[in-house]
DNA sequence: TTATTAAGTGGAACCGGTTCCTCTTTAGTA
DNA sequence: TACTAAAGAGGAACCGGTTCCACTTAATAA
């Protein structure tokens, strides 16, 4: 690999001036085009690391994701993408495998990359995970979780859970079911399930809870199940993946979604789109997560704001399909 | 940020028996003990970039990706993830965003990183870009797409084409009707059409081709205007998304698949099992093609193996399923 | 013509590590 | 006890850039 050095041998000049005439430039006209030939002839590109090293700045941000093939990442990260792309950062994406071991070694990758911040996609937390959260000399901004005296970025999954059950309860619908996921996903398996249960409750209705995965497979396996002794009129699944398993599995046995039973997800991904009759569901504003963490990310940076002032929650919206009907008695 | 140099002078020790604690392990056990103590204290961790730099070597390799939301590429990406996380290999992603001036710029600028090799996706290839991966000094393995005296690996769209055809002809169809993309793509545009055609021909069948594009709404607009004037009695979409928005157009004209027409995909995506009827489609081994790209490009690094060796194209299946079904007269 | 200034250039130090070489100290052997 | 070998530690060079400083040369003003 060509060098700096090479240049400057070949050239006759001193590195100086070929770091001056890659930079600032005051060469001389002479100088500058035996470089500029020199340069085109030979390929050269500067060394990032060796130019970091100096800078001690690397303009880099780490983005650590839970996976490669979810939708909802991946849309968060075109928020991300397009943001960091017009402010020229470098994104440094690692997947974690939703594993949290793994999250803690990325971390640590990036601390030594000398990343400038950490955007990270966590789904469970543990107390190593909050002790390397709090200790870490460079910003860490957590997105789709909240957690005490961290930066976060999340959405209203409360509130968005509050408007699934507002909407069953004013279709007139009393006996209700919860297909969520695991508690140590506070979002998603804890939040929404309290809004939906709360306004339910405060409209006396009944809800029953079935804990599945998130993946679409395991919840349609679970949905063959649960389905045929079904008694309740509305099912709020936890994700619209949840949500399509269902919708599969009630296809296969012969339910009719609206008719018989009355099915929601949450997301407001383009799956919801796919199936006949589109799922009723919450829209999340994925790729404004996306370009909201990295702008909140570099006030980090710039120590213009402090950690425990970025708790933000992004607010959500019911977007009504033809999965979920009025109940006529 | 604590430095090597800072952890020396807290311990009264040069810098090289530090390093030579951290590395080797060619030192005292007392002042093994200080230094454990003092490293645990600082949470010192060495700067990748001063290591990379004297090592001449980054272990990193570099992904270009066309964009964050492709499924298809997020399942290539799981490939090759899953294998560098075992190999200890660390991925350098970017996003072309489909924009073929952004590709050269990711390139130039996956080499100023001194990436080891570059895996590339990509969909439109100019004189300029072929010209940047001929003179790289990095091995650039391109993905998805084929291209002369480059090493690549891609799928056997020609086969898929002929597979999809076959099929329509097994079937009792003779007027078919393919809609396919810009032929800038040469896999898409090209190979899967040609196959297509090749093989209706050879058959007697007649074949009538609409250009659309990747997007599936605009397929989903496209096929509003074309169906209600259709006299074929089956369609080949190009790739899975495209059949899903014609799907979509054809639920919402009251158009039966696949009593009316039938109707596939290329890809094999989760999609086509999320309507009903499921899509009949070839799959493609997605996942494979992300491993074995991330292990041929590891010959190329070690020169193991020349360019011109790396040529595959993966198998691909057919996938039959309910959107299509034979011509009854 | 002389003094002043700006432009152009080279030398050296530095960024944070690794590694080779040399020197000292300690342990082991005859 | 004297000699040799191995272990432990420090110094310095190096990786490929950037930048400060000092020096030379040419251009401008007095």
């Amino acid at each position: 690999m060509v060098t700096l050095n090479d240049i400057a041998k070949m050239a006759n000049v001193s590195k100086s001036t070929v770091s001056r005439y890659l930079n600032n430039g005051a060469v001389s006209q002479k100088t500058r085009e035996k470089l500029d030939k020199i340069v085109q002839e030979t390929g050269y590109q500067p060394n990032l690391f060796a130019q970091s090293l100096k800078a001690e700045k690397t303009n880099m941000i780490g983005v650590i994701i839970p996976r490669f093939n979810s939708p909802s990442t991946n849309q968060v990260m075109d928020g991300i993408d397009t943001v960091a792309h017009e402010e020229g950062i470098q994104l440094m994406i690692m997947n974690s495998n939703l594993d949290i071991e793994r999250t803690k070694k990325n971390i640590k990758s990036l601390q030594r990359q000398r990343v400038e911040a950490i955007i990270l996609f966590a789904t469970a937390i543990d107390n190593e995970l909050t002790e390397q959260l709090k200790s870490s000399k460079i910003p860490i901004l957590l997105v789709g979780q909240e957690l005490k005296n961290s930066p976060f970025i999340t959405y209203q999954d409360y509130a968005a859970g509050q408007l699934i059950a507002q909407h069953a309860i004013d279709n007139g619908h009393r006996k209700l079911l919860f297909v969520g996921v695991t508690e140590e996903d506070y979002a998603v398996g804890v939040l929404r399930k309290k809004g939906f249960y709360d306004i339910a409750k405060e409209n006396g209705a009944t809800v029953r809870f079935i804990e599945t995965e998130f993946s679409r497979k395991i919840s349609y396996e679970k949905a063959l199940e649960f389905l045929p002794e079904i008694e309740e009129t509305y099912i709020a699944a936890a994700t619209d993946h949840i949500a399509v398993g269902i919708f599969n599995a009630s296809m296969e046995l012969g339910i009719k979604i609206p008719d018989d039973i009355s099915l929601s997800g949450f997301g407001g991904y383009s799956v919801t789109q796919n199936v006949f009759p589109h799922i009723t569901t919450v829209s999340y504003p994925f790729k404004k997560l996306g370009k909201t963490a990295i702008l909140e990310v570099q006030k980090l940076i710039n120590n213009k704001i402090k950690n425990e002032d970025i708790t933000h929650k992004l607010s959500v919206e019911l977007t009504i399909q033809g999965s979920t009907r009025r109940l006529t008695k």
